[in-house]
RNA sequence: CGGGGCGUAGCUCAGCCUGGUAGAGCGCUGCGUUUGGGACGCAGAAGUCGUCAGUUCGAAUCUGGCCGCCCCGACCA
């Protein structure tokens, strides 16, 4: 077997958009299912949000949200309410029409066929964001501003019928949470709407390793409906941006059409000020692009389905019992340990297969650490470590007594090795750029990374830029620490400026 | 919704031009040899060739309708 060989093919330079779907394959996180446009989350990929979910929401309950759950089905006239939300997302809604199926004869086949019947006075409409439903029981709810702030969150599916599907990253259904707020003034709603999306960003980065940019999108960019609208916007390996969790503050738009009201502490009659936010099973398509390799998945150790793989090495029969048993001691020792205050998922493969191919699987599938323990390590009281964030060929053997004791503190490492490289890599391909020329110049190149510029000009501007060379402004960053240095003037109109925007090619 | 392509075994595909009733590789099952860098041998299971109609003695193959999927554009978490 030569060293250059890759367990994907085609590689991420040869053929990125192939090397993402077939990572997913190889890793069995998902697959294309019969229903249009909907995929199939398998277990190992499933896994991954089961923990998105559970960590993201120790952060909600901890900045005082709820749970709660509404319906899938959306009155039509509901979506018509705020006219602007309505008509962004008009093309991508399903709708449910019928409520009932009849059984017909077709004459000329004698087959049996179900016909929709029983049409409804008002079609519904398959959600594909539920402010509107969730705004009309906020209607209900809300009387007084002692009901405020009103902070709500729901896990749910959505769907939106896009035109083209790509597993994770844009599938007709997808998983996601939607939280909803109502405040009493603006200033609270736009500290909640800037609260959310701080904890997206450390979410992001603690826990799926991926530095991102947080800003606020410009008017072209924003949510249909929305004030203003802010972003967390990750770089992935082919230079692209995904959105990978957004953040609006609603303004009085919507409780305005949906009458969101409660008397004050002046005794009027105001609307609320609504926000809403969520991030969606995208993010596992971002943490795919953002830290895979030409080998496979590389997962970050907070978010494995399992963390640890012990791999039994049992060359000989009369050993065989021993090391299969010192695996399992082994495995259960470390699952007292833990990480983040949650133990550690360790997994003992004992299938009878040959150690290479068992071996590969796990590479694969990017488990962050992999154990061998053979007879020779029982009798040395070591165990053989291998670690995704380094080459596959290098090993160490370690007591294992060591080991017990550092595994936690290794996932850590690993978590860092993959930030750290995510960010180096983000770094060298964000660009400050000043004049116009080699702002034009910059996309003709193949996987231009993005330009961080000095911005002043219009809405139609912005969209003259965008259409000419594909891209569009990721975000208006927040902060420019993370960021190159620029001038002062406006790259199109000369103006001077403090504001900022970055530019790029995005999913 | 425009432009292109494709539906044959679980997967990837050959066979179609020139009609004669089903093939390969991988995967799967069993047995044996293997096992600390992706093993090998032997045996085996598996497909009303997307669908409906037409032509024909005979259709995976020719003709037409329908359905579905993929790629490239416009739209998007």
């Amino acid at each position: 077997m030569s060293a250059e060989k890759t367990a994907i093919t085609p590689t991420r330079n040869a053929d990125f958009p192939e090397w993402y779907q077939q990572v997913i394959k190889a890793a069995d996180l998902a697959e294309n299912s019969e229903t249009r446009g909907c995929m199939v989350i398998k277990p190992w990929g499933y896994g991954i949000w089961e923990l998105i979910q559970q960590q993201l929401d120790r952060r909600f309950k901890a900045t005082g949200h709820q749970n709660a759950y509404f319906p899938l089905l959306i009155p039509l006239s509901y979506l018509e309410k705020e006219a602007e939300h309505a008509e962004g997302f008009a093309t991508e809604c399903a709708v449910v029409t019928h409520h009932r199926l009849e059984a017909v004869k077709d004459p000329a086949t004698g087959k049996t066929k179900m016909i929709p019947a029983g049409e409804l006075a008002e079609p519904y409409v398959i959600r594909p964001t539920s402010e509107t439903i969730i705004g009309a029981a906020f209607a209900r709810w809300i009387e007084s501003y002692r009901d405020l702030p009103l902070l709500i969150n729901q896990w749910a599916n959505v769907m939106r019928w896009e035109m083209r599907p790509r597993l994770f990253l844009r599938t007709a259904e997808f998983l996601w949470q939607e939280g909803h707020t109502a405040h009493e003034t603006k200033d609270e709603a736009i500290a909640e709407t800037r609260l959310m999306h701080g904890q997206y960003e450390e979410f992001l980065r603690d826990h799926l390793a991926i530095p991102v940019i947080a800003g606020e999108k410009t008017e072209n960019e924003r949510f249909p409906g929305a004030e203003m609208t802010f972003t967390v916007e990750a770089m992935v390996q082919d230079r692209k941006a995904i959105q990978a969790g957004t953040s609006h503050y609603l303004g009085q738009n919507f409780s305005k059409a949906q009458n969101i009201s409660f008397t004050g502490r002046d005794g009027t009659v105001q609307h609320a000020h609504t926000t809403s936010w969520g991030v969606s099973t995208r993010l596992i398509g971002t943490l795919i692009m953002a830290h895979s390799d030409d080998d496979g998945l590389i997962l970050p150790p907070r978010v494995a389905t399992q963390q640890i793989v012990i791999l039994p090495i049992t060359p000989k029969e009369d050993s065989r019992q021993a090391v299969l048993d010192a695996c399992q001691a082994l495995a259960e020792t470390l699952r007292h340990q833990t990480f983040f205050g949650d133990p550690l998922r360790v997994h003992v493969d004992q299938r009878d297969l040959n150690g290479g191919v068992k071996k590969w699987e796990w590479i694969k599938k990017g488990v962050p650490i992999r154990i061998e323990i053979g007879p020779k390590d029982i009798e040395s009281r070591k165990v053989c470590v291998q670690r995704r964030d380094q080459a596959i060929s290098e090993k160490s053997f370690t007591d294992k007594a060591d080991f017990i004791q550092s595994a936690s503190e290794m996932l850590g490492e690993i978590h860092q090795t993959l930030l750290s490289r995510a960010t180096a890599f983000r770094d060298a391909n964000i660009t400050a750029c000043d004049h116009l020329d080699a702002f034009h110049a910059h996309w003709a190149g193949d996987n231009p990374g993005w330009l961080y510029t000095p911005w002043s000009g219009s809405r139609e501007q912005e969209e003259e830029l965008s259409k000419k060379h594909k891209i569009t402004i990721r975000c208006l960053p927040i902060s420019d620490t993370e960021l190159p240095a620029t001038g002062g003037k406006c790259i199109l109109t000369g103006q001077e400026t403090n504001i900022r925007a970055i530019w790029g090619r995005s999913y």
